[in-house]
DNA sequence: AGTGCGGCCTGTCCGC
DNA sequence: TGCGGACAGGCCGCAC
């Protein structure tokens, strides 16, 4: 499940492999990803240098001169740098092969995943021009937050993770950053107030950047990776701890469902409702 | 306009 | 042991 730091350090792991590389082959091998992979993807990419890969939210964007592919990972998608290549198994969807042999591959067992080419300013782009701050962004403050949020009767881990006010917070993060600001996932979002807020922007981005830390150093060969280590589970507070004792006073977190996602939190720590 | 939720998909786990 | 069903999850796109 590739939340911000694993799509992150993915694009920190590929960079080096492709970029200025230029596409000789792209084999599609299903197409049946979250909307179908464009039958014409190989001749378009064919002949095109490959100028940088950049993310914006959980999109990766690989950057041409004269477009961008869009690559999602959805719930299970991985890529790999293979330096030779090797016999593709049954999720490997897609191969991107260099001119110097390197290949980029697409893993995505559920195929939740999405790989999509636009010759669009990205800013106008369908998928992406409607996305809030980065997380880790200096635009993502305590402020905006606040100020988002004062007319929205929802519940703040909802909002949080709509991608509209931030991008890349996703179920595990959400519940992990709520707890350690002390706030209750289902208190409305009107009714927090900026101290806990200023708390809940820094437990985002320190929960965020600590994973992105933890990701470079244990997948930092991307060439022979075959699953990823899973780096949260170490650190993980309230996520799938549900019934469990809280770490820090031993209550017993509950769990609840809220917008068909699960939620674990402390009754005791967490209770700004 | 803002909000809520259905559905896509398969591997894994649980109970019988 | 094998099988069926529930569940997990990001997020678009539709229905209120």
């Amino acid at each position: 499940m590739p939340e911000l730091p694993e799509v992150e350090t993915t694009r920190l792991g590929i960079e080096p492999h492709l970029e200025g590389q230029v596409i000789k082959q792209v084999i599609i091998r299903d197409y049946r990803l979250r909307w179908a992979i464009d039958s014409d993807l190989p001749s378009k990419l064919a002949g095109l240098r490959i100028i940088s890969i950049a993310r914006r939210g959980k999109y990766l964007l690989l950057q041409f001169k004269k477009g961008t592919l869009l690559i999602h990972l959805g719930m299970s998608g991985s890529l790999r740098v293979l330096k030779k290549i090797i016999p593709p198994k049954k999720h490997d969807h897609l191969d991107l092969i260099l001119e110097n042999g390197t290949c980029l591959r697409l893993t995505d067992p559920r195929r939740f995943g999405a790989v999509l080419w636009t010759t669009e300013d990205l800013t106008k782009h369908k998928l992406l021009k409607a996305l809030g701050p980065e997380p880790l962004s200096r635009e993502f403050t305590a402020t905006y937050l606040f100020n988002k949020t004062r007319t929205k009767k929802a519940a703040i881990k909802l909002l949080i993770m709509d991608s509209k006010i931030v991008v890349g917070v996703g179920n595990i993060y959400a519940n992990e950053a709520l707890f350690k600001a002390g706030i209750h996932p289902t208190s409305p979002a009107k009714t927090i107030d900026k101290e806990h807020y200023q708390k809940l922007v820094l437990a985002i981005k320190k929960t965020l950047s600590a994973a992105i830390k933890k990701g470079g150093t244990t997948l930092r060969d991307f060439t022979s990776s075959e699953g990823q280590p899973g780096y949260f589970s170490n650190s993980l507070q309230v996520y799938g701890r549900g019934k469990l004792p809280c770490f820090r006073c031993k209550t017993k977190l509950q769990e609840i469902k809220q917008g068909q996602r699960s939620t674990v939190f402390c009754p005791r720590c967490q209770k700004s409702e």
